[in-house]
DNA sequence: CTTGATATTATGTATAGACATAAAAACCTG
DNA sequence: CAGGTTTTTATGTCTATACATAATATCAAG
């Protein structure tokens, strides 16, 4: 075992990954310390740290300070999700997009929004090549956001006026399977009662909420995405 | 405006964040260099670079080297989703944990797993206190897990098994909404074409196909999850 | 005007050394 | 021996410097 041939970070890392996969070091195990790994593979401390904390945020290990680093456990699997601008996802699809708005009015905020302040209520259906996509039903808070209640919203989406306009600083969202609803069924050109893909989202700037949001999806719609921890995997 | 306030990375990543959401710095905007900003914010560049860094990763910002950093035009929202055992899943809800055996068999693998060799098919339901939460329906390639065959997995689930078993390099998976079948709603309990969420999964290490699986999930299941790039939001 | 070689520049990454910090381990005390 | 205090230790991070690399900008030659 010739040392010194592992000259950047991402060799070191590629090496550290073996092991774990060679069952060298199995999960649970707690792997040398990075002066020893350092020492073993010829570079610097820093070099080290560099590929254990990056394989760490991919939750492959786990760090603490002075306990030392031990493979997880449960190599929890991690799937990064992209929540894109809705007609970029269509048109990335090679389709081509419509927009066409359903409602829009000003009423009193529903409760997840903070009950007190008005809201912009619009509903709205995004088409890929003619035929409707998703719906998009949302509350905008116009407390925190109020030039939304100048947009017409008639042309450009909320969706895509908020993400342009509106910064947040995180969110909540979650994915559920539904029935649609006797009015969602007629806007997807489908039947009460089939099965929908639903995400609800709502986001925050700091404490103030933003907006509100539910996209209910022609059927057949599939969220797909990698696991694996993209570059590092292999 | 003293300099010499931003002490560690994190400050540094914060200040930057608060630039681009106060809209200082617009999407699209090339940021000053990493050699100006740290003497702006009286640090060594390698500090700016942790920082930029970091939100490179989280997508908020696009660097090219010789370019430099822009704050990105669509500030893509990135939610993990965490795979876990199902297991965990249920007992960190508090729920009580049981597990049903329905079918094992050896027999060709389907498509997906690479049409040559043999495969285990394994199908199971997951309890969650006596009420049925998901059916796992498991295909295992034998050839390159062969130990699979000579488990029973009758009392802990191929799911369980197989993460504390065999390694995976990446991986692919997918969301749906679907009808439930016939077989899928009596195990679960439900009427025939209610909508259930459906996750399928397929597992890699490296080239050679390990193991794909289809978790539908009792009405009412939902994955839940944050946006805004964790530590980072705030 | 186009093409290709060359210089410039911003990020990418390595290094050695230093100090900070959290947490386990060892050491006291009563 | 229980409880609190100190020591030790592995990771976390910063600094200053250096070189690598990719991509743009410049400029000369055809």
């Amino acid at each position: 075992m010739s040392e010194a041939q592992f000259r950047n970070w991402q060799a070191i890392q590629a090496e550290v990954l073996r092991r774990i996969h060679a069952r060298n070091w199995p999960p649970g195990h707690t792997i040398p310390n990075e002066v020893d790994l350092a020492q073993e593979f010829g570079c610097a401390r820093a070099t080290v740290n560099r590929a254990l904390q990056s394989l760490a945020d991919a939750g492959l290990l786990e760090r603490r300070r002075k306990a030392g680093t031990r493979v997880a456990l449960h190599p929890v699997g991690k799937a990064t999700v992209t929540i894109p601008v809705i007609r970029q996802e269509i048109e990335d699809r090679g389709m081509t997009y419509a927009y066409r708005l359903i409602t829009r009015d000003i009423a009193t905020s529903p409760a997840p929004l903070g009950a007190t302040g008005p809201g912009l209520h619009v509903t709205a259906v995004h088409h890929a090549n003619d035929s409707p996509y998703v719906i998009e039903d949302r509350w905008i808070n116009l407390t925190t956001v109020p030039d939304a209640a100048e947009q017409p919203f008639d042309q450009i989406s909320a969706n895509e006026w908020l993400v342009t306009t509106a910064p947040y600083t995180n969110g909540d969202i979650s994915f559920a399977a539904e029935p649609a609803t006797a009015q969602e069924a007629q806007l997807l050109n489908t039947a009460e009662g089939t099965p929908v893909f639903v995400i609800d989202r709502i986001t925050w700037d700091h404490d103030q909420t933003i907006t509100t949001v539910r996209l209910t999806y022609a059927p057949g719609y599939r969220i797909h995405t990698g696991i694996g921890t993209g570059a590092i995997a292999s």
